[in-house]
RNA sequence: AGGGCAAAUCGGCUUAUCGCGGGUCUUGUAAAAGGCAUGAGGAAAGUCCGGACAUCAUAGGGUAGCCUGCUUCCUAACGGGAAGGCGCUAAUUUAUUAGUGACAGCAAGUGCAGCAGAGAGUAUAUUUCCCAUUUCGGUGGGUAAAGGUGAAACGGUGAGGUAAGAGCUCACCAGCAAGAUUGGCAACAAUUUUGGCUAGGUAAACCUCAGGCGAUGAAAGAUCAAAUAAACUUCGGUUUGAGGGCGACCCGCCCAAUCGGAGAGGGUAGAUUGCUUGACCCCGUGAGUGAUUGCGGGGCUAGAUAAAUGAUAAGCUAUUACAGAAUCCGGCUUAUAGAUUUGCUACAUAA
RNA sequence: GGUCUCGUGGCCGAGUGGCUUAGGCAUCGGUCUGCAAAACCGAGUACAGCGGUUCGAAUCCGCUCGAGACCU
């Protein structure tokens, strides 16, 4: 937690962790990916459908992500490229309660984000159906947690 | 001042905060943190052409297949471009302008042309016209001017000629073929001589002629690491030439002691490189009608790998067109709100 | 990233440039029947789009759109 402190004396308008979403934090494992669509749990809100598998006995803890959007609705390169920056950049500013959780629980957890919408998402609506999205998934892990 | 057409250029910018990719510098044993500048197109698209590069193959020849098709030039190359020629269309100024053309050959050969029509290609006679004959109903022969059919019907005008006619003969005209001269690098154009009197359409029908083309694509390939099995079982063939290679086929050539089929079974799929300095971009200047190109100076301008360019706020008419690099170039095609510049053009308004 | 194929009524599907297109299933109307099924008779509905070649295009050529398959 300290490492991540270390730039809150410099930028001290943002909350308590540092908002960042490298490549680390991409899910890229060909395993990890398929055990996340066959073991996987599933929370569907509107425009989004969650697969996520929590794992503890992995040594790193926080979150990886995959954002997935189908190329039959939308025909086009760029709005996908569009929707999955929304997807991302919601995440990035809104995971901060998540991330917490997770170091403090010390688990791994892997998300998978599949647009499920018609049309495309409008940036003013993306960070509440994220934050609704999020809150869902956080009160399912502790449910867990406590079991 | 606005409208239309054509060509060219741009197709978002500024500030603040947060964030991402690779690069670089600083701090740090390291992990990492921070700073700096930089980071999506004119089509990145379609994959329709042409190359570079790489691997495989390569004595050589022929055939097949595919592509292109007026001429000359440009280019690394092209199915692209420039200039010119010819045809067609439109306009008028009647010989110019603008647009446009898969624009070699049907006078090498073969095929095709429904319906209609007498006849659709060495074709032919329905109605006419003329002659002969007659049982006066017709029959036989000659003829192709006129009517009619069709997308398309075998030159036109006049004279001679004839039973009636006909390129049957002649003159002129149109068109064709071959030759000559002149101009042009050439396509071709102009003039002229001779010929036979007419040659129809279709090659985006087969085809002929001329020219070109080896195959596969960066998921190509190279290096390193890890792992390992040129192993095992079984069947068949072989110095009397089997088998393999020359990745369409044939000739021919080469390799040569091993080759082929089946079974059971093992392993890998990570990193680096290829990767961005290039037929590159900008400026000046010379050559050329032009496409293009010579010389000089300056510049470095994405390089990811489940894959970076985003979000928020404010302002500029702005949430605002079409749209996202994946080895790289040259074209073509298709999509495209709006803005600017230049040229041409006609209309209306105002002075 | 690369390569290839296909598109004909509501569905399947034939079609060698020539009568706007064979056939089957389905739909509708009629005959039959007390009613229906079967059978029989009849009808409507199509060449993915645009442009070109040709007297004439579903067919030949070009571009566009859509769908699918393969390499990996």
């Amino acid at each position: 937690m300290n490492k991540l402190y270390k730039g809150f004396r410099k930028k001290p308008f943002f909350c308590d962790v540092k908002l960042v979403n490298k490549r680390e934090s991409h899910l890229k494992s060909q395993v990890v990916i398929s055990q996340l669509f066959s073991k996987g749990k599933v929370i569907t809100t509107p425009p989004f459908r969650l697969v996520y598998l929590s794992r503890k006995d992995l040594k790193t803890n926080g979150s990886q992500i995959l954002i997935s959007v189908p190329k039959k609705r939308f025909k086009l390169a760029v709005s996908r490229n569009a929707i999955k920056r929304k997807i991302s950049e919601a995440f990035r500013l809104y995971s901060s309660d998540l991330k917490a959780f997770l170091n403090k629980t010390n688990t791994h957890l892997a998300i998978g984000f599949i647009y499920i919408g018609s049309r495309e998402l409008r940036s003013e609506e993306a960070p509440k159906k994220m934050q609704e999205a999020l809150e869902k998934l956080l009160k399912k892990l502790k449910e867990n947690e406590i079991e």
